[in-house]
DNA sequence: GCGCTGACGGAGC
DNA sequence: TGCTCCGCCAGCG
């Protein structure tokens, strides 16, 4: 696997996430073969553009810092679970977590 | 080839 | 429940 496309398959994992459902950096990274939450959200950052990165989200059940803003209209129009917080509102990965 | 940074995770307080 | 510290890997200068 020394062939393995790092991005390529970051970029597969998030395009799989089904609307409604989210995704923790870990588990993306795992899902990729790789340990390295923080290098998933490298890509997001560089390709998510192209993708719905507001599916992939934090440990915590919080989307990306400073993007929640941006991922919150996102998740009322997919139905995603949400659980309002003191902060504003989290996810609830109980529920929208997705397994492959 | 080396060192720093980063859309993070988990454990500890 | 929230904040802090350390550790992890991949990309870039």
């Amino acid at each position: 696997m020394s062939d393995f496309d790092f991005v390529g398959s970051v970029i597969e994992v998030v395009e799989s996430i089904p609307p409604g459902k989210v995704m923790p950096y870990g588990e993306v990274a795992a899902a990729v073969g790789s340990r390295a939450p923080r290098a998933v959200g490298r890509v997001m950052a560089l390709y998510g553009e192209d993708l719905p990165w507001w599916r992939v989200i934090r440990a915590s059940g919080r989307p990306p810092q400073c993007h929640e803003d941006q991922a919150l209209p996102h998740y009322e129009e997919e139905g995603t679970p949400l659980v309002k917080s003191a902060d504003g509102y989290r996810i609830n990965l109980r529920l929208a977590r997705h397994r492959p």
